[in-house]
DNA sequence: CACACTACCAAGCAAGCGCTTGGTTTACAA
DNA sequence: TTGTAAACCAAGCGCTTGCTTGGTAGTGTG
């Protein structure tokens, strides 16, 4: 477990993994994955961790709250991870590439399949929930954007920031359906060659 | 209606636009990509065309055989759709040019909300119709990789040849969730922004 | 020991689901 | 006019869904 997740933890932002809490999120996380979110029932998220369905209710108040619970604490924990790489790099350039690194890690790494069920299942939340996610996106979007500025700035990119984070966050996204970690190419292999989209 | 697609119809490889069925079809594309397959009803269905909900299995023999029809008739389309654009190219970067515009367009004008299912509901078909599918789609892919392979031999393209398709897939297949096109970027110049990340 | 609290089970309810059924209307050809 | 087939309706069946309820075992605290 890195340090910003234990600091996460322990600070009470997030649900500790190894609590009965944190077990049933992944579990929920890995069955909205490769299920989809409406099609996983109740009686199969609690037979998947060894209980009754009924009793997911003492610690959820309904379905569509663990799908919220497992999306916020996605992004909080990639926020933070997102900051930190931040911290060790300085030109734009290699900022970008900590960026692009850390959104494939987040992928295809611990929280890979959260971040699966963040980008597909939204639409299975209320309107009102829908929006608060949104917020914290805005916070996660504002990091890529400014750093962008920076490249622009630099003469490192062409490109319109707004415009090219979307085709990025497409790239990025979409390596969820192909990419494997245990294959010939390697995360940061695939994230050079993600960079080498963005910059001449 | 474009030749391409008139000449489709008329061979009898597509349902007719105007026909009940095909009327059907593009309700149902519209409900499955607005809300979901899963949490769009049958009976929701019915009314988005003006029978009851037990009529239209008249038509289709399952509600999945109403998503698979969609997705089906939907990539034979546009696999036409790109064969035509293709013809009037003759060097890499005009037919690169003519696939991504083709598939932005795809996305974003009459096939738009079918092509949304199509990417985001593939997991609600059966296992026997997700092959199905997947060969469909093995045909269209093959239009762009032989196409980047011209690319990389006329020494216009530095990226592996797969996964640069692979990235340009998630980065124009991302713009459903952002681009408009009724804004300021019309879609040809959004096809040269995307264009200008896969060649140097 | 008594009390409170957490974590759970067993049972089942109300609602909504996809789909079936039997019958009626409409269109058109013989 | 009659026969046939397509298009549709009204009703509802059987099943699954998310969730509720009432109760119980285990654990720590005063």
């Amino acid at each position: 477990m890195d340090s910003v997740l234990t600091e996460l933890v322990s600070s009470g932002k997030i649900t500790d993994p190894q609590s009965a809490k944190g077990r049933l999120m992944r579990a929920a996380a890995h069955l909205f994955k490769t299920k989809g979110y409406e099609r996983t029932t109740v009686r199969e998220l609690g037979a998947a961790v060894g209980i009754q369905s009924g009793s997911l209710f003492h610690h959820f108040k309904s379905k569509e709250a663990i799908l919220l619970c497992v999306m916020e604490e996605t992004i909080i924990i990639n926020i933070a991870r997102m900051h930190e790489a931040l911290q060790h790099a300085q030109s734009a350039e290699n900022k970008l590439l900590a960026l692009i690194t850390c959104e494939l890690a987040s992928i295809h790494t611990d929280t890979g399949e959260a971040m699966g069920v963040l980008v597909y299942e939204w639409r299975s939340l209320g309107e009102d929930k829908q929006k608060y996610i949104l917020q914290l996106r805005d916070e996660y979007e504002s990091l890529w954007l400014s750093t962008i500025e920076q490249g622009k700035k630099e003469g490192l990119i062409e490109h319109d920031g707004f415009i090219l984070r979307r085709l990025l966050t497409g790239a990025i996204g979409w390596t969820t359906t192909w990419y494997r970690p245990d294959g010939n190419l390697t995360l940061n292999a695939l994230a050079k060659q993600t960079l080498k989209l963005a910059i001449k």
